[in-house]
DNA sequence: TCACATTTGTCCGTATGTATC
DNA sequence: AGATACATACGGACAAATGTG
């Protein structure tokens, strides 16, 4: 498949201070201008440049460890280290195997969960302060829909609505659709950055609700609310959609309200 | 200072099978059930957990390398990949020489604003969606702000319109300071969702910005800005700081017309 | 200032397991 | 089934940084 001799670019240790991409640092923030830059970062960078580039699209398979050694002209263990920054940021997946190696992939939505998680466990952030920002943004979301979201969008939504009505009707919970929903609403915002925003706050809230025992009632109620959005917009009724959102939204903290109390301080 | 002769609990490679921390994957995620866990992602999740429980805690210095390679009895390529991981999750930082090693720090919202910025540079989002998004968002930061904000998170803004006018006044413009006042907006709101995510946006803005000459005229007049809406928030003039903001962000955004020109499509 | 010990950073060689052909 | 190619992992070695006496 993947075709993977690929020549990682003239980049034979060109790495001495890559001038590294945006950074966040402007002030305060007690991390690591001085210490310079270590090699296996140095690689990680240099094959995030190629990826944010295009050179490196999802799919493609890089040349193995060693052969990566070889070209950047560091070990092996320098190779492993960066493959594992990167895997852990969820540019790449390692495959063992003869047609194996480093391939790129794009999971960084699923790492940005991850974090959020671990950011919740560490209580950096509450379930509080997370619940009130999906509020927030998914009535911003929602407001861009109404604007921007076109036939297929609106499609896609209905036939999220339709999937989870079937399995009710199987007597089978509609939990992933109807996470689902809100997801395909950010998407149908024809905005990457609200895309972005609400995935990983959706799949925290997808892990937190699943620790209710759910049932098909409550299901079923959540689909209807949807339904009854859906139909807003389609209307253009944005004022009317976004109040519907909005105490479907304040339902959902409600049912969190055991977490939310727990972690509110 | 902090006691380091730490002993890792009796976990001498008892990780077999941790039975990994809350997943997310609750739909096509394509990901890892297969994957028998690897030897430094166990160790990794083992010191999470000790971390998560509160037996590590910031300030905590781990055995070093060597010594941990000898309690987990794995090798130290496998102890230094698990470092990296925890690294890059913002749970420990490394430092070098005779008092170094690995060192518990808690910088898991630096973590999270920098995947956010690699999400936003890999869907290669155009500028014209991000001001639009940073628009909508800093509106809802504002509200927030003016509910919440105490007096200390008013004179540190305070603080930074008053360094950014005394660069002014020495002739110096102040871009680094008049970015850093739409974070510390943030922080202001006292919702650390939204800290984490203006972070990012800011960058990036920063980073288009910053491809202008910019001039010491331009700069004294986003100060004035920010210091009307300062002054409608002490006022707890919402609406009007709001439409203060919206103002200013307008004008920001005009400024950036070139390069949205040129990405809308 | 100058050794000295400690610890990360890095390289190399080697062995093993595993997926593919 | 056997050969191949790859990740995974171990151990030894040395350089570089850093704090101590």
């Amino acid at each position: 498949m993947s075709e993977s001799n690929l020549k990682i670019p003239n980049l034979t240790m060109t790495m001495k201070r890559t001038s590294s991409t945006v950074q966040i640092n402007n002030q305060e923030t007690l991390f690591n201008p001085i210490n310079s830059k270590r090699a296996f970062e140095a690689v990680s960078t240099e094959i995030k440049k190629l990826i944010f580039k295009g050179t490196l699209k999802p799919g493609d398979r890089l040349p193995s460890e060693i052969e990566l050694a070889r070209q950047f002209g560091v070990g092996r263990q320098t190779i492993r280290e960066a493959l594992r920054l990167l895997e852990l940021s969820g540019f790449i997946k390692t495959q063992k195997g003869v047609m194996g190696g480093p391939i790129i992939v794009d999971t960084i939505l699923n790492t940005l969960s991850n974090s959020l998680l671990d950011a919740i466990q560490m209580k950096k952030i509450t379930i509080y302060e997370l619940t009130v920002a999906r509020v927030e943004i998914e009535k911003v979301v929602l407001s861009y829909v109404i604007k921007n979201a076109e036939d297929s969008d609106i499609k896609i939504l209905e036939e999220n609505i339709h999937k989870a009505k079937k399995k009710i009707e199987d007597g089978i919970q509609a939990f992933d659709e109807n996470i689902q929903f809100h997801k395909l609403l950010a998407k149908a915002s024809r905005n990457h950055v609200f895309t972005i925003m609400v995935e990983p706050i959706m799949a925290v809230v997808a892990d937190f609700l699943s620790r209710f025992e759910q049932n098909l009632e409550h299901s079923k109620k959540v689909i209807l609310a949807h339904e009854d959005i859906l139909k807003a917009i389609t209307e253009k009724r944005g004022e009317k959609a976004i109040s519907l959102l909005e105490d479907h939204l304040l339902e959902v903290r409600n049912r969190l309200q055991v977490f939310i109390d727990q972690s509110r301080d």
